[in-house]
DNA sequence: CGAGCTTTTGAACGCAGTCAACAATTGTGG
DNA sequence: CCACAATTGTTGACTGCGTTCAAAAGCTCG
């Protein structure tokens, strides 16, 4: 069932018809098992296709020139990273696996054909980029405005709801294959300095990890300590988008 | 001619042709002319419209619970600062005004039905707000990797390129009503330490400003300075938009 | 079982923040 | 048009969060 993230995508912004979802389904898609630190796009290409994740996590990041990595972006099962190719010429940004990956790769052109058969698809991938832009502009937000603590645990906050929002947290957990150094350059922190934070919430029963798994003992006391509101992320329940058909 | 901004910003995407560009002359716009610091839409809010700058300087920001201002964005004419209000429910973010500022509102219903009616003026919206992330994701890059003296001369090349794409630079100046304060918000920086770097770029040449406005007398030393690459800003040039729409 | 990552810890340093005070500029009301 | 208020810009001294450097211990995987 390789296509089910994207259809699960798909129905979070819009409950596709038959037909749709039909058309969805049809997509060529060649799926793609990558291992961890491999790169998926990499800066100043022009790639032809655009991937969806559909297991493990991708990240969009940018190397500077003094050798600083900057992540500005995980990617959960359902994602679309790289769907700016649809539209713009070159890629600014690197795409990569952290940990085991697959993700599904569909050919540009076969995109846009189905965003001209059906305009609410197009709406959807849409929405899609909206909420990334929504998701950045947060982020700019942490890494700008807050503590390395709360930074640490907004992070934190962010992943545990995307996961949970894709059935992916089970006992308050989920898979966690992101080492101290990616956190750091996704938080903009010294590796030093994110094992020193990461030890802090610890201690204060705000996390625990063991062999690639996260638990969150108490995620409302988690969002507190990160300055949390999830409206950004725009998750919708069934019941919302229910009645966002009726409309 | 209050629409021409909108004109010219779809011009950079699609060339409009002549149905496409009576469509959108068509649209029904209210003119909004705003002091200094004043809000445009507010966090929570569920907006009926969209804006597009017609002159000055809007920007994006948040209010973070410890008082702080994170502003993620400065938005330059032609820009549609809040496009995320036609496919997701609330907003995340307030836009205000930065020094005087006009504005141009469109009802989201009228924005839905060209979209509807002209697929490629959707696209060329979507392409909009998909350079919106692309910059975004910079911002996240210059804020989390950036050192104060970098960051600062990257935001003013990015600024210097927005303004000279439409028209606005002109002897390597351009209005700059930001105050330091604004400045130390959207770099995330105090505003003592925003006032210790510009006095170190102004001395080492690199900037030069009064009463408003910004003097760059040499664009590439600056550009060095802030370890700056233009193409995240996806601006293409008319030969450029040719090319493309030979394809 | 050894090579290479990743995690952990301590000590010293430095970039940027905070505090405080004053100057310059802009705005406002009489 | 001036007097006064408020905002913005400027500067110095001190502080602190997070970085850098260094070294060792734990994992993971060929």
């Amino acid at each position: 069932m390789p296509h089910s993230p994207l259809i699960r995508m798909f129905n979070c912004s819009i409950n596709l018809n038959a037909s749709e979802e039909e058309a969805v389904r049809a997509l060529p898609m060649r799926v793609k098992i990558l291992g961890g630190k491999q790169d998926l796009v990499r800066e100043h290409e022009s790639p032809a296709q655009c991937c969806v994740v559909l297991e493990g996590y991708a990240c969009t990041y940018r190397d500077m020139r003094d050798g600083q990595r900057q992540i500005v972006s995980f990617h959960v099962p359902g994602d679309m990273p790289d769907l700016h190719s649809l539209h713009l010429a070159e890629v600014h940004n690197s795409i990569g696996s952290i940990g085991p990956l697959t993700v599904g790769m569909i050919n540009n052109s076969d995109l846009h054909r189905i965003c001209r058969e059906f305009p609410r698809v197009a709406a959807a991938l849409w929405r899609l980029t909206l909420i990334d832009a929504s998701i950045y502009k947060e982020w700019i937000s942490n890494v700008g405005a807050r503590d390395a603590r709360t930074r640490a645990a907004h992070l934190f906050c962010e992943v545990h709801f995307r996961q949970a929002s894709i059935g992916r947290v089970r006992d308050n957990a989920f898979d966690w294959p992101v080492t101290q150094i990616d956190l750091g350059n996704a938080l903009g922190l010294s590796v030093v300095h994110v094992h020193r934070t990461l030890k802090n919430l610890r201690e204060a029963g705000l996390i625990d990890y063991e062999r690639g798994v996260l638990h969150i003992p108490d995620i409302n006391a988690l969002m507190e300590a990160g300055d949390f509101d999830a409206g950004y992320l725009h998750i919708r329940t069934a019941s919302e988008r229910a009645a966002m058909e009726a409309h």
